[in-house]
DNA sequence: CCAAATGGTTTTATGATGCAACCACACATC
DNA sequence: GATGTGTGGTTGCATCATAAAACCATTTGG
């Protein structure tokens, strides 16, 4: 067994979620879902992937939860991927992707795209890490904390 | 060319970050990295991971500026690895991908951490995504726009 | 100087990915 | 209802990435 390690079963829920959706396409599929993209068709031409891979990602993301096969949409008779809840909370990650990317980019120049508020049309701010009291934090005034047990009947 | 495809020089920021860190163990040497580890074994012992895919990710990721190398500290002649600002630039996307596996992971009972506020030891809030003014944005709220060109002296 | 630990690299096997060809079904046309 | 086309995949095969273990160089410790 020489197989790419999985992080299923980890305590950590970073390396949990990394086993969900740390695929290569995972997150650009969701992205083009994200803006509005639902059939196979045009997830497969706007992100110019193989085909086959597309198809295996979009089950296993259907697996997971995160996202649904829904019947139709305009009235032919295939199949939709829509995003569930669990999928849209992937959003947040998705910013904070695209955040790094601004910031710390060797070319930013190359990116062409900006974030905004839809409402007012002006970029977005910096995701913000808060204290329950507000405090805004940084790396250095987090730390991590054992989850107390949770309890069980029986051993 | 079957290769991997790379979504370097892609103008999408989130397909650059991931060309960046999307592979499978890079968020995790990060995720130590964060923790306070710096050397080569503690960083191979601590996620079990093969060596040698240890040793190319480090080099990958001292060339792209997330972390460099430290001469020493401990007095041995062996050298470490530190994030750079870079590197720990990282943290909020580390932060999204724990909430999202806190939120939506069908086990959530088997983390066993939680990420707190270090001056309170109580659990952060959730990430949260600002307009300009303070409003606070869901992914509906947000819209892509085209950053205007940056000027060019010539064609 | 010898032994063991540290910090890797090389070798080899296998899983994951990419590409192209193929197939099945839906839908439209006659 | 036979024919043709587009959508939505699956199947092979070639190549790349990853894993495990063996190997090597340097450092540290005795």
């Amino acid at each position: 067994m020489v197989k790419r390690t999985s992080f299923e079963g980890d305590a950590c829920p970073i390396a949990r979620a990394l086993e969900a959706i740390g695929d290569w396409w995972t997150l650009l599929i969701i992205r083009e879902a994200l803006f509005g993209l639902r059939r196979f068709g045009e997830f497969q031409s706007k992100l110019g992937m193989a085909r086959n891979i597309l198809s295996v990602r979009l089950r296993s993301m259907v697996d997971q939860g995160i996202l649904e096969t829904a019947p139709a949409s305009d009235g032919s008779a295939y199949q939709e991927y829509v995003l569930t809840p669990k999928g849209r909370g992937l959003f947040p990650i998705l910013v904070a992707l695209r955040q790094w990317s601004e910031e710390f980019d060797d070319h930013p120049e190359e990116i062409t795209t900006i974030l905004v508020d839809r409402a007012k049309g002006r970029p977005v701010r910096k995701l913000e890490l808060r204290a329950e009291d507000g405090r805004l934090l940084s790396q250095p005034d987090t730390m991590l904390k054992l989850r107390p047990a949770p309890r069980r009947r029986s051993a």
